[in-house]
DNA sequence: AGTTGAGCCTGTTCGC
DNA sequence: TGCGAACAGGCTCAAC
């Protein structure tokens, strides 16, 4: 599964390997991956015809290439199970090959939008005034943006009346953050995860902004080395988790902090893990 | 109007 | 052995 960390080095491998290419012949062979482009695949790809693609840019996980005058954008979310690959024209089709674009040029190369699942997708948007897709101007800044506002989002906090790891997972406050990041950064802030939002204090707050951006960076440090290779880098297999990951997944093992089996509960039609000693759930409160 | 939780999708793993 | 259930989860949106 692709996390915030995977995306930026898919979209490297993009500016690495598509930042000026025309479009040629764009095949859609699944219209479930182009879902979101509402006016079909056929329109999908007879805009794109003939277009040339500008720098990738990110958002969370949200990926997305300029065209030609920056009005328009090819998005892009790997959902997941999606990969972005450029490929070597001949290479054999795989077996969940969904999207193919061709190249006007002589390079040899092509990029396929592989996905198994369906739950990723690309689509053509118009731009904000701000050069974002306009149906992902809602999202908000994922932590590793540099303009990501740490008093507006513990502000947005304090306000809403939900659980912090809901909270983390909520588009609208913060991007990017997965249930896998969600419970490693809750693990390290040894915050329950259905702690409310309500209680945090700023000190509590960052501390917890600061875990995120912990693991997302050490992830980014494992994963970010195999982008010039000439597949753009998204198997979402990074190798980071394995090792790494002292809550998700992690259920009986001894937390290692203090030993304690990680448990893993039910929750939101998934699972999280914690610790039972390191993040003691909230004491019931009184609503005011 | 803010909050909640079901549902999309399919390959793999698990238990009976 | 075979089959069905459970599970993985980012994101949206209907319903409360």
């Amino acid at each position: 599964m692709p996390e915030l960390p995977e995306v930026e080095v898919v979209r490297r491998g993009l500016e690495r390997w598509v930042t000026g290419r025309r479009v040629g012949a764009v095949e859609v062979l699944h219209p479930r991956a182009v879902r979101r482009h509402l006016a079909g695949g056929p329109d999908f790809a007879a805009r794109l015809h003939g277009i040339r693609l500008g720098t990738a840019m990110r958002r969370g996980k949200y990926l997305w290439v300029p065209l030609d005058d920056m009005t328009f954008s090819l998005l892009g979310h790997l959902g997941m199970s999606g990969q972005l690959l450029v490929q070597p024209q001949d290479a054999p089709d795989e077996k969940h090959l969904r999207i193919r674009i061709v190249f006007d040029d002589a390079l040899g190369t092509e990029l396929r939008f592989v996905d198994q699942r369906t739950f990723g997708g690309l689509s053509l948007h118009e731009n904000t005034p701000e050069g974002l897709p306009d149906t992902i101007a809602h999202i908000a800044r994922d932590p590793l943006d540099p303009a990501f506002d740490d008093a507006v989002f513990h502000a947005a906090l304090r306000l809403r009346r939900t659980t912090v790891k809901r909270a983390l997972l909520d588009q609208t406050l913060i991007s990017g953050v997965g249930n896998i990041y969600a419970d490693e950064s809750l693990w390290r802030s040894r915050l329950h995860y259905e702690r409310p939002t309500a209680t945090l204090t700023r000190p509590a707050t960052t501390l917890l902004l600061g875990h995120v951006r912990d693991v997302m960076n050490e992830a980014l440090a494992q994963g970010g080395t195999s982008f010039d290779s000439l597949y753009v880098n998204v198997n979402g297999e990074s190798g980071y988790f394995d090792r790494s990951l002292d809550a998700y997944g992690q259920e009986g093992e001894p937390c290692h902090r203090c030993g304690t089996p990680i448990r893993r509960r039910p929750w939101m039609n998934r699972s999280s893990y914690y610790c039972p000693h390191c993040q003691r759930p909230p004491r019931a409160q009184p609503v005011p």
